[in-house]
DNA sequence: GTGAAAGCGCTAACAA
DNA sequence: TTGTTAGCGCTTTCAC
């Protein structure tokens, strides 16, 4: 590889007038020399060096993103959107761990990033602890954490950007009550997850409204220890049948997430319960699958890409101007209506009988 | 940040001493003083500087991981896969990057993973054109380049990890002909893709094994200039319709993958045609997700752990051993039954009127 | 407008 | 066994 020095050379200049070309400073060449140098960058094909660049600098243009597991297609699709934001906005590339939710994994990332120079880094954490957050923190990292609300209080270290989950349940619950649904359910798998607080107040909230018919439960899924975002749909796909064991069965299922509604669907239909014929389910998420499952899944959709390009920059600003305080984002969710809610089979019936 | 001087200070050696015990040159120092320097490193937090260290040695322990798109679940598996296997076993990073099959942007990543002092990297692009790939090897990356068969002999360059997509066609068209297919269709989107030909070839040779009664078509879907792995299942939807106004119609389908089969059945289920009353679906992949699906998708599955596996090792390897040549991994496929398949509806009436 | 030189934090000869 | 030191390739004062 060439370096700096090749370049001088060839181009009959200083190290330093390379250099300057190098940031662009116009300014301090003349443009005979100027252009002489970048002509010379061009016939060695040289591309500097950024270690030695961070070396001096102190910084380098690389941004962490820590998700629980890109198997999830969720994550998937905001790796995807984060790595357009920071390339295409601020040219900075994507260094990604996948964390199984696990501290240990997320510190030991987290000490990586700083040896590597990475100062900004993009974090979706369920756990309810954040003191490694803030240790990294204090240890030089802009951490930006998403769909973690931090209306705890505590932290105004970490920037929080999220759905409005509260919003998202109370959203859910609606679609099915408008439906005619009465006995609702809201599923999660059991555990650690934290968001999800949120969405049972909001799903709570407005089945609440209606009055004492009405009914919202809360289905805890059985997990394992080492249960990982891979396993959501089987752990749907079983939640199955403790929703058909239930007494009454609930007619209206509300996700946490949509792979855990779609292993719901397929389990339901494997026990012949139909959807949305006996049973109606609304996911969360609004994951482009979802509106290819059979039936097409109705999902309280967040607005990932708008959430993606807050968080880059946030991440980016806040690690070049670290004075910068801390904030928090909420977005709006929005329920896209599909063909996995319908009216439930009671009412029809009470339709006829009462 | 403690630098390498602070720990040296504190524990009252030279730099080199704790330079020694940061490469665990047990050797080289006695008991009491490793022990020290530990002490030491631990008090401060101490991180070495990665940047200092690769400008000194030249590499650096992270590897370049470019997909067409996360959003893809196949490429967020692979990720997931290919970050772990580098993370348990080599103690590398990941950088990750979406190339959207696009020339240019695989171009300006190995421009960027050369500066960032990257020597590793795994590729899975569909381009025609491996010259950019021979570019980027030619300015000492070690490429691997995932499920791009390299028979077409050229390039000893790049190393190939690839299923034996030949294997898989055949085994597509297999499966379809046991349950009594003879008009198999095999469903592709437009242009570009490779790694597809060598699915049709096995395809094909299955199907003509059985002689002129049975029938293989290939059928390519109309795509944008800008279509990307995110439209797959879209695409599939669209191509219901091509497939349902084939005159006769084939009653067996196999997709080049299970985005593109998921989207299709979607389709067909649109248009009234049961899956797999009326007609047949075969994926290729293996996704997770397609179990969930309703039917559960019947898939080729491609082993993407062992793949992944390999494919960090001999990135890696070749990265650190130039010398190396570069070799091509052959990998098995699997079908994997489940509810997509069944007897066609003309074999039944057959059963009855033949 | 241009160049000389110091030094970012580490590694690895080589000396002691 | 331990320490001294010369860079790795770049940026950035500070002279000229």
């Amino acid at each position: 590889m060439a370096t700096i020095h090749d370049v001088a050379a060839l181009a009959g200049v200083s190290t330093s007038s390379v250099s300057n070309v190098l940031n662009g400073r116009t300014e301090k060449l003349s443009a005979a020399t100027y252009s002489r140098v970048e002509e010379a960058i061009r016939k060695l094909a040289f591309r500097p060096n950024r270690a030695a660049r961070q070396l001096k600098t102190g910084h380098t243009p690389m941004l962490g993103l820590l998700v629980p597991s890109t198997a999830n297609p969720m994550y998937g699709q905001l790796a995807l959107n984060v790595e357009a934001a920071a390339q295409s906005r601020f040219n900075y590339r994507l260094l990604l761990g996948n964390t199984h939710r696990d501290k240990q994994q997320e510190a030991r990332m987290f000490e990586d990033l700083l040896s590597f120079g990475v100062r900004a880094v993009i974090i979706v954490s369920s756990l309810n602890d954040e003191r490694h957050l803030e240790d990294a923190v204090a240890r030089g990292l802009a951490v930006v954490s998403y769909d973690r609300s931090a209306n705890d209080g505590s932290h105004s270290l970490v920037d929080h950007v999220s759905a409005d989950n509260y919003q998202a349940g109370y959203l859910a619950a609606d679609h099915l009550i408008a439906y005619g649904h009465r006995r609702l359910a809201f599923l999660v798998p059991g555990g650690k997850t934290l968001s999800r607080g949120e969405k049972i107040d909001g799903f709570r909230e407005r089945v609440s409204r209606e009055g004492p018919r009405y009914s919202a439960s809360v289905v805890e899924g059985r997990v394992s220890e080492a249960f990982g975002d891979s396993e959501l749909p089987d752990l749907g796909f079983a939640m199955a049948s403790q929703v058909a064991a239930m007494r009454p069965m609930p007619t209206g299922i509300v996700t946490v997430n949509d792979m855990l509604a779609i292993g719901l669907m397929s389990g339901l239909q494997q026990l012949n319960l139909r959807v949305p014929d006996d049973i109606s389910v609304v996911g969360m998420d609004g994951l482009s699958v979802a509106a290819f499952t059979n039936p097409g899944l109705t999902s309280v959709a967040m607005p990932l890409t708008e959430m993606a390009g807050t968080m880059v920059e946030r991440a980016i600003a806040r690690s070049t101007q670290p004075d910068l305080p801390a904030a928090d984002f909420l977005f709006q969710p929005a329920l896209i209506a599909r063909q996995s809610v319908a009216k439930p089979p009671r009412a029809k019936k009470a339709a006829s009988s009462t």
